[in-house]
DNA sequence: TTCGATGCAAACCATTTGCATTAAC
DNA sequence: GTTAATGCAAATGGTTTGCATCGAA
């Protein structure tokens, strides 16, 4: 924990930002809940029952130079609202999302499942890329009983 | 063309509802630009020419309304607005997307690249797939040159 | 002391909704 | 005539911004 915390702390420094103890909350709150995709307002909710003068568009701010740091990933299941989550340490890639149409539970596929198909698309279309963004929208294992 | 809106109408009509004008002026919008991905404002905008006493709630209605009877697909490239794409006609599936961070250019990919992945997916993860989303960010053939 | 970071409130902007009016069958 | 559909304006809600203040090197 403390480690993942001190290798953030370096990528902020890096890019000359500071981890400050807003920021620090922050991250916090996004490693216990990793399993989670937690919208901005959820995460403020959370870090303000630790630190509770920090502000919501401090959260923002700090979910937003994260993002740009790519220590989380900022997604969009299409309900209004944006999501973050935690990047594995090292992934050079987003990884893929299980949405249930019933219960709404989102789980997650830590595999590569598209280096066949990356390889193809690369070929065929010309196109150089970068990252991807995969989401199945279906019935999950506990729905289905 | 018009027998295409006549299709749309007829699945209308099957849902008990009824293709107004400002109805099929929408869906002329969408099938006149159907390699664009229009956002509601710029539906709505040429919408208006043609139908100038038009209000963007009736477009942003129509569109949900043609969404919901899967004519035309929702999605969300993570700019903060919605954007809308015609299914082809029969097609089960989504299609895939290739978003340019360059240009911005969004191409899209006809084929369903997923088969295989979507077969590994139910397998291994008991998750019962209805549909997907999939866009890959990088660089489009025109901006590599 | 200097400049980035913060907190608050106001602003923004895409989308939705309430409601009175209109139009289709 | 009844009911769905429309247009307008107001409301909503997530997110961003302006600005005065604060804090660390």
């Amino acid at each position: 924990m403390q480690e993942r915390i001190d290798r953030i702390k370096d990528q902020l420094h890096a890019a000359s930002y500071k981890l400050t103890p807003q920021r620090e909350s922050t991250v916090r709150v996004l490693l216990e809940n990793e399993a989670d995709h937690l919208s901005a307002e959820e995460v403020f909710l959370k870090v303000r029952e630790r630190s509770p003068e920090i502000g919501l568009a401090t959260v923002y701010r700090t979910l937003e130079l994260l993002a740009e740091l790519k220590v989380v990933d900022k997604i969009n299941f299409g309900d209004g609202v944006a999501r973050f989550d935690l990047r594995k340490e090292g992934a050079e890639h987003f990884h893929h999302h299980l949405v249930c149409i019933e219960c709404g539970a989102v789980d997650e596929i830590e595999e590569d499942l598209l280096g066949e198909v990356e390889k193809k698309v690369e070929r065929d279309y010309q196109f150089k890329i970068m990252d991807h963004r995969l989401t199945f929208h279906g019935i999950c294992h506990r729905c289905q009983k």
